[in-house]
RNA sequence: GGAGAGGUGGCCGAGUGGCUUAAGGCACAGGUUUGCUAAACCUGCGUACGGGAAACCGUACCGAGGGUUCGAAUCCCUCCCUCUCCGCCA
């Protein structure tokens, strides 16, 4: 969420960020809406200051009559203090209503367009070429009884799956990859809950509710199926306040991710691409404002090595304004090259990650407080909000695509990256 | 799931209707003093919003939400959470 102060002056750069996200938001509604909230916190504050005052008044004998005309007006202000209250909730609730339309501001340097405008920013390896006719990753996990898809069907439904075999160790061994790369570079390592509160996945951003939601919820609860860890490494930040020397704070979480896919149907779904359950090694890092962008360009660079690691040729795009979900203030998605995809391979998408600034941090109450400032328990303190930023470290099914299909072998074995061998326990598949 | 006890400021902890718009202590910050280490004393010390150049002033907040009352940390109701014991269980 915006700071609605901040939207009042700055309206013209929102505007142009919305315009550049191609997002028609009506601005003006909000800061109306904002103006009326500061407005009847006002009056509500009068009215109750005159309340207290009235109150004070009563700590002395009366006569009776006095008593009674003294209640009288006590219980007039009382009925003013509880309309004037209502009047300010339903007013606030108008404002944030209107507040969570708007986007985040968005970096200069992201290019202006929409899905096929994003920027190559580098490139990784070189697509192989294969002397032989390719297979899919479907057609190579039936060759090696890799992954049950029918059986998925019949027990949970489309798009859920089995894993089976080496598949499974493979799942284990690319989890273990990615943590032990991260731990390294000082990650602290959470296994987090699948489950979130439907305020917490909001305040992250995230729509839990509502036809267009990609959020299962749990019947008769308010609790959702997180679509990734992010959700509930954000929410381990409700409303903290940290202290500058704890910053940066970077944290890897393994979860399960679960997504309805709603309206994705038929679109680049073959196989294990797209999926309604799949597992994550999530990174997620806690900022002052001036460390995001370079933080931004650290994650990045660690999904890089992570993708060398596996020896899968990759691509990096700065995803272009009309794409870049709504807390995004710049997104960096990695590419890998699966061969499966359209008629002679092409680039899937394997991790993302995005800058939020403190779009997330601000509705979460996640504060710092700089070291020149006074400690809690002395004055004058005060707090700023830590920017966020989430990138992917590793999801099983997309990386498990560009694993078995970038290395197939002529004879219809599977190589696999001497940089999971220790985790797996085998270097190759089939054969 | 059953039974009991609790949730007060960064921490500990007092507080059963107006004398507390939260005592006292710890921690923290500034100062004074004692020829070391250290201690003692004084002062200050929550967050958010609004007003003010500032000192400061106003309002809200004692787990959350309702209720009673002229007045609630305090009484009533609902919910959430924590702890102890029992049961069950991976």
């Amino acid at each position: 969420m915006l700071d609605p102060r901040i939207l009042a002056e700055r309206r013209d750069e929102v505007a142009e960020s919305c315009r550049r996200r191609r997002m028609r938001v009506d601005l003006d509604a909000a800061i109306g809406a904002y103006e009326q909230v500061a407005r009847l916190r006002g009056a509500l504050d009068e009215t109750n200051r005159l309340r207290n005052e009235h109150q004070k008044s009563a700590q002395k004998k009366m006569e009776p009559a006095e008593r009674e005309a003294h209640t009288a007006e006590g219980r007039r202000l009382k009925d003013g203090v509880a309309a004037r209250e209502a009047e300010l909730a339903a007013a606030e609730t108008a404002l944030r209503g209107a507040m969570t339309g708007i986007p985040n501001f968005v970096h200069p340097d992201v290019p202006e367009g929409g899905e096929d405008d994003s920027r190559e920013i580098r490139r990784h390896g070189e697509p192989p070429r294969f002397a032989f006719q390719p297979l899919d990753h479907l057609q190579l996990a039936e060759k090696h009884d890799l992954l049950d898809f029918e059986s998925g069907t019949r027990v949970a439904g489309a798009k859920f799956y089995y894993l089976k075999n080496e598949a499974v160790l493979l799942e284990l061994a690319l989890q273990r990859l990615a943590v032990e790369m991260l731990r390294a570079d000082g990650f602290e390592l959470y296994a987090t809950p699948d489950l979130a509160k439907a305020e917490i996945v909001d305040h992250l951003g995230y729509n839990p509710r509502g036809e267009e939601t990609q959020i299962y919820s749990i019947a008769d609860t308010d609790l959702c199926l997180v679509g990734t860890a992010e959700i509930t490494l954000g929410g381990l930040f409700l409303d903290a306040v940290l202290a500058e020397r704890e910053l940066p704070r970077k944290l890897a979480g393994i979860s399960h991710c679960f997504r309805t896919e709603a309206g994705s149907y038929g679109r680049e779904s073959k196989g294990l691409y797209r999926v309604h359950q799949f597992t994550k090694v999530e990174m997620f890092a806690v900022t002052r404002p001036e460390d995001s962008a370079a933080m931004l360009e650290h994650l990045v660079g660690i999904e890089e090595r992570f993708f060398q690691a596996l020896d899968v040729p990759y691509r990096v795009l700065d995803i272009a304004a009309g794409d870049l979900g709504a807390p995004a203030y710049r997104k960096y998605d990695i590419e890998a090259w699966m061969v499966g995809r359209g008629e002679a391979g092409g680039w899937g998408e394997v991790t993302s990650a995005s800058n939020c600034t403190d779009y997330q941090a601000r509705r979460l109450g996640a504060r710092f407080r700089r070291e020149g400032a006074k400690a809690p328990g002395s004055k004058g303190g005060k707090t700023e909000f830590v920017h966020m930023l989430n990138g992917t470290a590793v999801a099983i099914t997309r990386a498990l695509i560009a694993v078995l299909e970038n290395h197939q072998q002529a004879d219809g074995s599977i190589a696999i990256p001497k940089a999971l061998q220790p985790y797996c326990g085998f270097d190759r598949i089939g054969r």
